[in-house]
DNA sequence: CTCGATTGTCTAGCGGTGCTAGGATCGAAA
DNA sequence: TTTCGATCCTAGCACCGCTAGACAATCGAG
């Protein structure tokens, strides 16, 4: 049993270097210069061996972003805590976002720019973005409002916080005036 | 002169159908059905034709970008028109960005997606380009409210347009609930 | 301890991509 | 009619995602 068991814990911890080595390739490069054959010569395998793991490039993008979603609960939870009102945690979950976004572009793209043949807003959504949602919608729904669902409301800040995001490194935005932007953001939308 | 006239003009005809054509095959089957060879196909003349007018593809879809930043602007701009009250204006204003997103997926992919190898934000900026966002400016601007500058209004209300825009198309946001997004949005960040 | 079966990996190759070099063709001017 | 330049196409490059089939290493049964 005791070989297995080896040949099994190598065989994830290949499969974490291949979704580590996809992520920072993406990061350093850019997606576009995620090939398979650049992939599986920085994990000193051949082409083949990607695919005995998943099933194609598009599944090795959606482990990347899984990887994601779970960092940036990680991420907005933590500068959510660190605030003392209500006002104050939604202005800094909406930081520690945009900070996610900015400082992991490739990720970010993974998560929300590509086909990662991921299911959104389904009942087999994977649970790591589930719970994404869930780290937004903690903070966000106590600044809803009266009247206003607070899934509606997670859903359209979101949104807003998403636009802003990928405008800006996309240069559709100027990168200045990203603090003034997220204040009249939060003043606007949140009810406090 | 005459001969050489013709020949311009058919020249320029042979441009606007390339641009159409990787258009419509765009909106029909998406951007990647649309390569060189499948488009060189559709206006019935070789790959390198398209060379002859376009440095390469990113220009192709730059060109179908500025048409369509053309058209969204008077769709925008129409519908601000019919408003009588700077609220419905801004209301109007929105489902016409989002309704343009979702009948031109293409197009507004083409615009905010992809890299049509456009510069946003620069004094270099396309015309059209600009010309849309004036067109935004011109409704949102006066729902700034009090000291708050109307360009940066406009990108915010932008963003948050984009971002539902978006994260709806890629399947991120249930399709429905469009329009109480909507009225949530223009309620909460118009100052009317 | 040997030997077939299974597992794992690699080489080689398929059809596709964006893009381009170089030759053929055609029409206008001499 | 001949020349010559503009125009266009054939053919091909290097690369892409993905896979079939050969090969080697390992395992379990006799």
């Amino acid at each position: 049993m005791s070989v297995q068991e080896r040949k099994q814990r190598e065989r994830a911890e290949r499969e974490r270097l291949i979704v580590a080595t996809a992520r920072e390739l993406a990061e350093q490069q850019g997606w576009d210069a995620v090939t398979t054959r650049r992939l599986a010569e920085r994990i000193e395998y051949s082409q083949p061996v990607l695919y005995s793991h998943f099933r194609g490039k598009r599944e090795i993008i959606g482990a990347v972003a899984l990887e994601g979603a779970t960092e940036m609960a990680v991420a907005v939870r933590a500068a959510a805590s660190r605030a003392s009102s209500p006002r104050e945690r939604v202005a800094a979950l909406a930081r520690s976002y945009l900070d996610f976004a900015a400082r992991n572009p490739a990720v970010y793209d993974a998560l929300f720019q590509l086909d990662g043949g991921l299911a959104f807003a389904h009942e087999d959504t994977p649970e790591p973005l589930k719970d994404a949602f869930a780290a937004l919608l903690e903070s966000l729904g106590e600044v809803a409002g009266d009247g206003v669902h607070p899934g509606l409301f997670t859903e359209v800040f979101w949104a807003s916080l998403h636009g802003l995001a990928t405008l800006t490194r996309a240069g559709r935005l100027p990168p200045e005036d990203i603090e003034p932007r997220v204040e009249l953001l939060v003043d606007r939308l949140a009810v406090v």
